[in-house]
DNA sequence: GGACTTATTGACCGATCAGTCAAGAACTGG
DNA sequence: CCAGTTCTTGACTGATCGGTCAATAAGTCC
């Protein structure tokens, strides 16, 4: 289905291109420090549009932490997930914390202080990311101890791990938009990796 | 000096009380997400008082955040740099950050993605109470090290292990504030202590 | 070519925003 | 008492907030 083109005058934009606009203001200014004129402005779009398209302020963001869970988590969760060393597969992913040249951080981790605290449908759509980056933090650590042959290594211990790991990250995420030196956060990095079983 | 009363009409408020209010606003809803009118609300004061006070809205923040740092983030401190087993101390001081049942939260983590990106002011208190938190945690790991006569352990060391707990700190912060199930903060607990030097 | 449907546009809405100010009240010093 | 100083109060500002709407444009369907 979905063939034919749809009655009535057709969009004028890219749905996908603004919504994509929409997510990175909200990712960098965050809920309540954006606003829908900046919006307009970022997308190039009219407000009248903008609520057609979209819904109200809390559907965008809701929609943007959405796009970014379709890309960023979702591409995260693949370089977890992919072949090669399983413990650099793990530095990579910190590392990419304490990379972030943007200081925007992790939208996901933003959302978590900034806005799923008041809106459900935010801390919904968090969680679900959560859930999908620890589940492919969890496959990593288990094909990490799966190679080690570092006992009979069972999910339970793989999924703690990965619990951890899953918080140094977030931490970096923070420390690095409060402007920690990279060094710390290195350090704070080595710090986990070495916790790591194959690491012992 | 400061002994005779000033001159002029005296306060009718309490300004510590009134700063106290502020701060527990801005805590719970941040820099954008808290108007003046709820700071009016909160304090009983009126418009015109709290600007006489404090200085304008970044003021406040920034008072409120200095407050924060004079009083928890202190208070942590000498939690971490108090007598009994360092170990115990540095477990409490990460299960405090799961069992925040008010769901605030930590102000400084909370100001590090909510104002501490755009308020040169705010990051700069940010960085003084991470410094303050991580010699803390530095010094109840070098008296950690030192009972179970690890090598030789030199302070670098320490400072690297106090900079992975300061990271697990913040990240436990975030996802208790997402709603992450207390299970699972307490698994990247364990794993964050099961790390340490007194735990192998 | 109508009838119908949908998108665009810019004006418009009431509410709220952060911040100011003049007038009066409460104090000290003389 | 009066002069000087500070604090309180509530009304007021212009700007901006999120959100709506009627008029018009651009398409499809018959």
């Amino acid at each position: 289905m979905r063939e034919g083109k749809p009655m009535g005058r057709p969009r004028a934009f890219d749905t996908d291109a603004a919504l994509d606009a929409i997510m990175q203001v909200f990712w960098a200014k965050g809920f309540d420090g954006t606003s829908l004129q900046e919006l307009v402005g970022a997308t190039g779009l009219n407000k009248g549009s903008l609520y057609a398209a979209f819904g109200d302020k809390r559907a965008m963001y809701a929609q943007a932490l959405a796009l970014y869970d379709r890309t960023q988590i979702e591409g995260s969760v693949r370089d977890l997930t992919a072949g090669g060393p399983a413990l650099k597969r793990i530095d990579r992913f910190l590392q990419n914390a304490i990379d972030d040249a943007s200081a925007r951080g992790c939208f996901v981790c933003n959302a978590s202080i900034d806005h799923a605290a008041s809106d459900p449908r935010a801390r919904q759509l968090v969680r679900a990311s959560l859930d999908r980056l620890e589940a492919a933090l969890t496959d990593a650590v288990a094909s990490l101890r799966a190679k080690t042959g570092d006992g009979p290594a069972s999910d339970g211990d793989a999924m703690t791990t990965a619990r951890h790991l899953m918080t140094v990250y977030f931490g970096l995420r923070v420390l690095a938009r409060a402007g920690a030196a990279p060094r710390a956060l290195e350090d704070a990095k080595d710090m986990a990796l070495r916790a790591l079983p194959a690491a012992r």
